[in-house]
DNA sequence: GCGCGGCTACTCGGATATAAACTGTCCGAGTAGCACTGG
DNA sequence: CCAGTGCTACTCGGACAGTTTATATCCGAGTAGCCGCGC
């Protein structure tokens, strides 16, 4: 087994997303626990949890305690895009960071004024960068469920008489 | 200190890619050996080595052994793009991968017609991806060389004469 | 002088430790509902 | 019957381990140059 999964993003941004879809589903019942969203995917629910915690920091969601406490959406999936969520929980940094390398040898003698302009690589990776997270801000949540109702309609009451029925 | 730095690119991306530059910049001086490369950006020069390997396999580097080897470009700069030195270091995988998690709960019982069609969360992030890869892949590392001499002049011959100049 | 053989120094390449990050689990503080009690 | 109060069950939130990945280092196989020797 040689499978090579490298620059990986944390798998809590696909759980985080259909999460909030299915709170948008669910909205009107009130919140939602961690336990049964982690049973409607099969996923453990403490870490669920976990990962659910950054986007309530990041105001994507809201909690509360109690007897019949979980979580809502703290706005419409209009207004939440996937670089909110991914923001959320990989952190706003940027996955390419540029050390500097060049500055530690050759380039040690060279007068100040040589680096003023950025590292040209390091120019290059952020404006690739740049349009993915356009790309990724440009999608709001709301886009992304109308797909999937889109490709399977009814599904909103589907998930509600899902989690209407009593689990074993 | 809670600095934030996930979902971070291997340095050695970055480490590569400067040492293109380079061996194009020393080309007519025959192989550059791992040691020199290091020195030229104070980079730890074992796993700097490590870090080359799969340039090699990659078919961007070649590697000659003995008294004067070291690495030398496999092919001009004009043909190696950002996204070749990506995917030769961090491998060919995607950063983003569903896990499908929509089929192990509550759509578990959905006929298997539901999903022919995509995750709409996956292809909203791999057509993102696709920008991102698409931009790197536009780049060529002449290109990128390009901006660095005509943001510091005369940069080749600078860096000749560094690594001319006998190191003490 | 010239060719050849052995030697040496240096190279890459992969196997081996160490540190960091991600993944997963557990328990406690706190709260909302609910039942009970007293008026 | 109704309001107040204490209790209980359930929630999130953060603190605590296990496992994979990235980082760093070291040593061996192999090669190219070079020196010395013999012809």
């Amino acid at each position: 087994m040689d499978t090579i999964e490298i620059m990986k993003i944390s798998e809590g941004v696909e759980w985080a997303a259909h999460c909030c879809l299915l709170l948008d589903w669910m909205g009107e019942d009130g919140p939602v626990s961690t336990a049964r969203l982690a049973a409607g995917y099969g996923l453990p629910a403490a870490y669920l949890n976990k990962q659910l915690q950054p986007l309530v920091k990041a105001g994507i969601l809201t909690s509360t305690a109690g007897k019949k406490g979980g979580f809502r959406l703290a706005r419409p999936l209009g207004e939440v895009t996937l670089m909110d969520v991914l923001a959320a929980i990989e952190g706003p940094a940027e996955a390419f960071q540029c050390a500097e390398i060049r500055q530690n040898g050759v380039w040690a003698d060279l007068p100040a004024s040589a680096f003023r302009a950025p590292c040209a690589i390091d120019a290059a990776m952020r404006g690739a960068e740049l349009e993915w997270r356009r790309a990724l801000a440009a999608r709001t949540l709301a886009s992304i469920q109308s797909d999937a109702e889109l490709q399977a309609p009814g599904l909103r009451t589907q998930v509600r008489e899902w989690y209407a029925r009593p689990r074993q």
